[in-house]
DNA sequence: ATTAGCACTCGATGCACAAGAGTGCTAATA
DNA sequence: TATTAGCACTCTTGTGCATCGAGTGCTAAT
């Protein structure tokens, strides 16, 4: 065997035998479960070499070696193949699905679930973005004799509700006036221009029927930017404080980072690349600089939407762990597509 | 002074000082911050007394004394005070609160953020339990071509929504019709007793018209049930995960418990007391037992109904952070009660 | 290019020893 | 009887030191 390919085999060994045990592979170890014969000295050498390039670290100079994060990068990238999911498991995976495939809030977050589940590490999703997404219909629902419900219907197919309360006594007559009085105001408004503003000017215009109800056009604004934020499901952070791999410090970092949902939600909709893994600091921050992630955009009717992603350690099964993510991504897709276009 | 009422000034002092420092505190430590005049030997011989009773407990036989649960205990009941909130924190308290305060969800969440972030600890929120609440009335929108929104008030004043959709084209008189005829069903029927038989039997009833939109029994059967379940908010669990009174094993523990639903739900609903404190393995839990609750129940319209709670260590401010609890619990008490019977 | 052999490194483990904090006990005292 | 001073005792913490063993790097032979 060329030297070169048998480097590569080696590293491939190192990191597979790391990731299942967690110990530093050492030459005399690694010699016995290669497929190929050679000595362990010359094992030695070649490891000698992986360390020199960067890929392989020892945690103390007399023990055995340890995939540095760019080893790892190589293993994901050249090395590891992605096996699909298994039938079954995705047959599993599309009957948990389909029962909370009502909402798309509901698919989403159900998505976490599993997918942190048969990971066994944390996973997030968030939802597609809004940002193009304009007010298709509002509409007002009594609920009591002074409380009301303003729904909002985006041209995404996406619905939010508000409860508001009113000063009088609530009728559909009153209900209607407004509901077809904002609806000339509203309709086909981006709702990122639902502003304070916008709905200030928007009550001038209405002119007495605004007086009656403020408290409604608050809940349409709320409702709006409840509509245009993008929301994110996290599930099974508490995972992480029982893996071996990470040390305490590690844990609670990337715990209490996972916590800052502006943050980790900016990580995720970063980019639209299909799938990105990122390893230790390519992060680029610092509390996760000892997870990894994989993170898997979701299209919904062939646009990119939003990300499905497992935060994990970066001594991580990163092919099982890429092809769940995938699949989920995948399958997340194509039923929420059926959801908001069908 | 009486040696008996020493004694117990010295279980306090010792109290305070350790949570404070969260050092344990020896005779020569406490002679000195004690506003009294014994030697160190007169206050060594009272602790090895309240030693004696369980009161205390050294982590090893040459260093200071620390209170055992019994101690918090009797320091909880006895000896320590409640001072109340200031003002200006009140203040800043119900403005938060007033924020979100259109759904009882809304104010139930946002409370449970407020007060970890005032305790530092860990807090939860249970919703009123509906097990008394009844159907009030059932509403039907439409929000797309083929999909609509089941919306569900309850007698309590509760609103629950559910999209479903349609295998034909959505259009008012349909859903008037299916609204009209179901309202005669559910109308007055506990949540409880929705059930998906009770569903089965009311399309049975409906006759032709439930095949047409059978997902919307599926709605109705969904939102209900979703009414029915007691919820829960939870914020600032990874705050325990900093707090160097806990050991990474209890931290993990507590945090992981807290992410058992229906576990933490049940502990929360468990007593009608209007405020309990739970030290260590009170609480009857193993995953809790280097844990405190404090638990403050909240009124609406002088009915008791859900919790408010904070989670921390056992050796907590345990002042300061029931003063917090109970205001909280008042203040959402009041504000639900005009929020859903208003 | 590969291998056998060997000296070397370094963490882990166990043990001894000193320092320091705080106690428990005894005997004296108010 | 309650309090106190004094002192021996206990136990943790930290340090130094020798040992052990896994695994390496290097050299010389193949």
């Amino acid at each position: 065997m060329q030297p070169a390919i048998r480097k590569l085999k080696i590293l491939e060994a190192i990191v597979d035998s790391y990731i299942g045990t967690g110990e530093p592979v050492g030459s005399k170890t690694l010699c016995d479960g290669l497929d190929f014969n050679v000595s362990s000295a010359t094992i030695r050498n070649d490891m000698a070499e992986l360390a020199e390039l960067g890929l392989l670290t020892q945690p103390h100079t007399s023990s055995g070696r340890v995939p540095t994060n760019l080893g790892y990068r190589i293993y994901v990238d050249k090395l590891m193949s992605v096996k699909p999911v298994s039938p079954k498991e995705q047959g599993a995976i599309r009957d948990s699905l389909l029962l909370h495939s009502d909402a798309p809030e509901h698919l989403l977050s159900e998505a976490a679930q599993i997918l942190s589940d048969i990971t066994r590490y944390a996973a997030a999703v968030t939802s597609p973005p809004a940002d193009r997404a304009y007010v298709k219909r509002v509409k007002f629902v009594q609920t009591g004799n002074h409380t009301a419900m303003a729904v909002l219907i985006t041209s995404t197919g996406m619905v939010r509700t508000r409860l508001f309360r009113c000063d009088f006594v609530v009728n559909d007559e009153v209900l209607n006036l407004f509901d077809n009085a904002l609806n000339d105001k509203l309709q086909g408004t981006m709702l990122v221009d639902v502003t304070p503003a916008f709905i200030q000017s928007a009550a001038i215009s209405l002119g007495e029927l605004s007086m009656i109800v403020p408290n409604a056009l608050i809940a349409i604004h709320d409702a709006a930017r409840d509509a245009a934020t993008t929301n994110i499901a996290l599930e099974g952070q508490s995972k992480l404080l029982f893996l071996p791999e990470f040390s305490f410090e590690s844990a609670r970092q990337t715990v209490d980072f996972l916590n800052r949902t502006n943050d980790i939600t900016r990580l995720l909709n970063d980019s639209d690349e299909p799938t990105r893994v990122l390893i230790g600091e390519e992060t680029k921050i610092p509390e996760l600089s000892e997870a990894s992630l994989i993170i898997s955009k979701y299209n919904v009717s062939d646009v990119c939407s939003g990300a499905i992603a497992v935060i994990g350690p970066t001594r991580m099964n990163y092919s099982k762990t890429i092809a769940n993510t995938e699949y989920l991504a995948h399958t997340v897709g194509t039923m929420l597509s059926g959801l908001l276009n069908g």
